[in-house]
DNA sequence: TGTTAGCACTCTATTTTGTCGAGTGCTAAC
DNA sequence: GTTAGCACTCGACAAAATAGAGTGCTAACA
């Protein structure tokens, strides 16, 4: 037996079906698509067989059918038609992208939540990764009691802060002369590479300085990773609207998941390899997501990929709505990211 | 009929048995307290009293006694005991607060993350108003395509930045010049006041420029402020342990109420002038709150508070362990910052 | 006068039972 | 290969039955 047209078409009208309502799917129900025009006898047949061959489940005997994720795995690759935006749509991402994005914070922050809203589903964003970025500015700002802050800017524009301890013979005007040979020497470099270029260059004018200049470097790589707290959640409420979630139980599970953030980062991480990946279901590694489909795309300045957004739902999810919003996104984010996030 | 000691004591137990166990509160469990030694009878006549006067509400006949916000203010004001913390409650608190603090954002992020994950509420940090404090230092930072970033640093050590955009007129070189300037006049000045100062100076030797230091003002200004999205959440999931949000809707209205960070805003803001407050159920102003109570304290480096954090649970809240929590927070917090967060 | 035992009553929560309907699989006929 | 028909299964829902916690009131007691 195999999967020819026909099964492939019904296999097409269960999914649909069921993404709308959430319910199993009965043979009468798609026996009225007139698209088939068969009786719900005939599509019972036909269900039985998709039934065997893997892409659809039974609750239990007289219950209609529920997709697998087999089934949805092959719904996304080859039977998925994209969504395209409602003007709505398009104007709500647009709302959210224009307000003042004066701080990748924000932007991450806005991302999110423009995502989430337009997809009711929960969104996540990772920010930049800014290994790849050159240095453009490097200022040591003297505080009270031995402490200094280190400020660092990308030629992209983004702009990195951390404290640090200052050795008592370092005067405070040096900090300025300091500031200015790192600025010069490291201009455009890129910021993964400065640790290792100072650990050679540790020499000239410098040199009795190489124990402080260490820990000024160690707080430069330090801040480039974004780690896992950074990640921008929005809408993990959104979950609770969808009748998978009507459990407290399980919404407590899913909501206790997503608050930890560090699978999250970690699947971002991974995902930021590849411009878009799905994964459906038990493709997810992670037990907590065995019911879930995560979707996401990454956004980039020039060439580099900074870092990867996305969205969680539920294995009944609207893919093919979920998709093009991520690429419209994709696009919209590298765009702001890329105009320095001046807008106001 | 007035309210003794007899009476006090009995609706004392009551809240307190309510508190732990979440329903109703029967004569018979009161009166098995053995510090009263009364029959279940005479509870119910104390009970039938403390009703007539306000204290106690019956959902219903033949169901037990539930306290109501006026018991709980009078719990508040006169019969709560402090819970001391546990030495594991402290460590849990430690842990997060030692990890690494270099900046203020995770500061305000394990603030929040030890409250929730201490108390079992929802917590909320709102991060340092900055308008009190003075200014250390101010860096423009030139970028490509007439944009530069402008980098502020207070005494306390608390860093801001915004990207601005820079008329063509104005060279790269100037940059530094106009930050060294800045800087020198505007030491030490306090943040909210150099908006002002600099429209009345507006002379000198950058008079030509002031179109565009007008600008750099304005973005220092704007970043002073916290805003509501810069408040730090943790533990929304917390409220999903409690029967009271056992109603996915009720759990649903919680989670968006709290999602928006508005109202919380405006209260931790409001309540930043006090250094404890403690609104009960109706106390608050706010419809979506009418069933919890918000505790919250002010954290402050040297003399000026910051800003002001607090606790979101059911208006059965306990108390006294909630306050014991914020108390030692408050010191906590206020101290990591006087130390300039470093902690490495 | 305050306290208490006793009792009838109220109301909810839980369990049990019955009914309805959606959906199935199978068979036989077209 | 398709379809009508039919017996069967199972969950959802409602109605009825039961249990139990708690009350208010009364009358008696110290």
């Amino acid at each position: 037996m195999e999967l020819d047209a026909r099964k492939l078409g019904i296999l097409k009208a269960i999914i649909d079906e069921y993404i709308m309502s959430a319910s199993p799917v009965g043979s009468r129900a798609i026996s009225k698509h007139e698209e088939f025009n068969l009786s719900s006898a005939t599509i019972r047949n036909e269900m039985a067989d998709l039934e065997e061959l893997g892409y659809l489940e039974q609750p239990h005997t007289s219950a209609g059918r529920v997709p697998s994720d087999k089934a949805y795995r092959l719904y996304v690759d080859r039977m998925m038609q994209r969504a395209a935006l409602s003007d709505d749509e398009i104007k709500l991402i647009r709302a959210h992208m224009s307000a003042k994005l004066d701080e990748v914070e924000s932007v991450m922050k806005q991302t999110a939540q423009a995502l989430s809203a337009v997809t009711n589903y929960t969104a996540m964003v990772m920010p930049p990764m800014l290994a790849a970025n050159r240095l453009r500015h490097i200022q040591l700002v003297p505080l009270r009691e031995g402490r200094a802050l280190v400020v660092i800017v990308t030629t992209t524009g983004f702009a990195r802060d951390a404290i640090i301890r200052v050795p008592e013979e370092v005067r405070s005007g040096e900090l300025e002369r300091i500031s200015r040979i790192l600025t010069e020497r490291f201009y455009d470099c890129r910021m993964d590479h400065i640790g290792d270029m100072i650990a050679k260059e540790m020499s000239g004018e410098l040199y009795e300085r190489r124990a402080f200049l260490c820990s000024v470097m160690e707080a430069v790589e330090r801040k480039m990773e974004p780690d896992s707290p950074n990640v921008q959640l929005s809408g993990t409420n959104n979950m609770l609207h969808y009748p998978e979630y009507s459990d407290v139980n399980k919404a407590k599970t899913f909501l206790a998941a997503v608050e930890g953030r560090n699978m999250l980062y970690d699947m971002l991480k991974r995902a930021s390899k590849l411009e878009f990946s799905i994964t459906i279901g038990n493709e997810n590694e992670d037990e907590m997501f065995k019911d879930c489909s995560i979707v996401t795309a990454t956004y980039q300045v020039g060439e580099e990929p900074l870092g990867s957004f996305g969205i969680i739902g539920p294995t009944r999810m609207n893919y093919g709505k979920v998709i093009s919003v991520l690429e419209y996104m994709r696009r919209s984010l590298s765009e702001v990211l890329s105009a320095d996030q001046d807008e106001d």
